[in-house]
DNA sequence: TAATAATTTTACTGATCGGTTTAGTAATTA
DNA sequence: TAATTACTAAACCGATCAGTAAAATTATTA
């Protein structure tokens, strides 16, 4: 059997209690408006336990965050046969990754103090928005090589496909805490934001908007 | 001779000078950041001066922030008689106004402060992109009677111009402060937000394609 | 000029902040 | 069991916070 010490075990469970309520303070509260001691207590752990593990706020605050970047990667890595699927599939799968109230707080969180810290900003743009957008730029161009989708700048074309679906909701939840879209409005502008997207890259639109059409069972 | 008193002259600018330095300390270290000494000495006034207009922070901050959103509105009226020509138009002029550090600050700043002041958020939204869109809506539903686009639902129509045209760069700007989009940038995403639009609503989407170029002046 | 209104200065409250110290207790190790 | 390590509770530090009180000073009015 493994000897993994005692130690050890009990510090990084510790550890991981005082990263997840810290999160959650600063989530709620912002940066300034979160106390040392709100965390401690909401961690249940001892001040000067707290100040062991991380040595400072501005420590504890930047090894969360950019430790919490590495959670809201995802690929664009649905395979499947028929393209319009696979969008559509991708498209739900992302909205309900960036819609989650949880990750709604932690978007607002950064933006808000990305003035304060740059670097903060930094890393979650290279860690969420410019991955995902090199998934696309990628699946975008494969099913361009197959000559599915017709278009110069596959950049351009990703973040108008970003843009279609989810900007117009996500821009409104971040204003609005308490009025989370629900799945049917969702899927309305999943819907129209495909159907924009084909109808304006896919090399056999009426094709493909059929296609839609059955996947998504409206009219 | 109209008499308006001295004192009240006074008054009125002491106010604005109190909003003015407010709001940009605010805006630079957020709502529980900002200190009301660190607003009484940008705006050169005593502390009981500024307890004396507005009497508490939270007071002074809920005004400034619900009188800011006057500043933010602008309506969708460039007329002219070409369609094409009034949305590059306006899509410049709206990205003007939206991409100005400044205005980013404060977007910054509401969305940071959107989970403990949810009236802010939602006096925003109401000012800001719901008025936008409105006018929006106004604007395109009288193209389409005039059978030059063609769309069922004109709110979705509306959003999709706006996330096609400012999402990506406005979306990258409140992550990166110190990377503001230049102009070539804007204008790179204007184009092909306008042109993807078009391609997708317009009526005759191959002679407003033409004349798109021919505005822009690109290839 | 005299009266008055507004503002400033200065100092102060009580609370809270980030961070530390101390003294003592519980858990792990050997 | 004994030594060690990690932890807790509590008080504490200096600084800063929002907000107030009082007295001195300035500007406006009549």
């Amino acid at each position: 059997m493994t000897a993994i010490p005692q130690r050890e075990l009990n510090r990084l469970a510790k550890q991981r209690r005082i990263l997840d309520a810290a999160l959650s303070v600063f989530a709620a509260e912002g940066y300034s408006g979160t106390s040392m001691d709100a965390i401690a207590l909401k961690a249940a752990v001892s001040k000067p336990t707290l100040y062991q593990y991380f040595g400072t706020k501005e420590q504890l605050f930047t090894e969360i965050m950019l430790a919490e970047r590495n959670t809201m990667l995802l690929a664009f890595d649905h395979p499947g046969t028929d393209m319009v699927a696979e969008l559509h599939s991708f498209a739900w799968h992302y909205a309900d990754t960036v819609m989650r109230p949880e990750f709604l707080s932690l978007a607002r969180l950064i933006i808000g103090e990305a003035q304060r810290f740059p670097e903060i900003g930094r890393a979650y743009q290279a860690a969420g928005p410019d991955r995902v957008l090199a998934g696309m730029i990628t699946y975008l161009t494969r099913q361009r090589d197959a000559g599915k989708l017709t278009f110069d700048d596959a950049e351009l074309a990703a973040e108008d496909l970003w843009g279609l679906i989810l900007s117009a909701p996500r821009n409104q939840a971040l204003h609005l805490p308490d009025r989370i879209p629900t799945r049917a409005e969702l899927a309305r502008y999943i819907h129209n934001g495909l159907r924009v997207f084909l109808k304006a890259y896919a090399t056999d639109p009426a094709r493909d908007l059929a296609q839609l059409q059955t996947i998504t069972g409206t009219k």
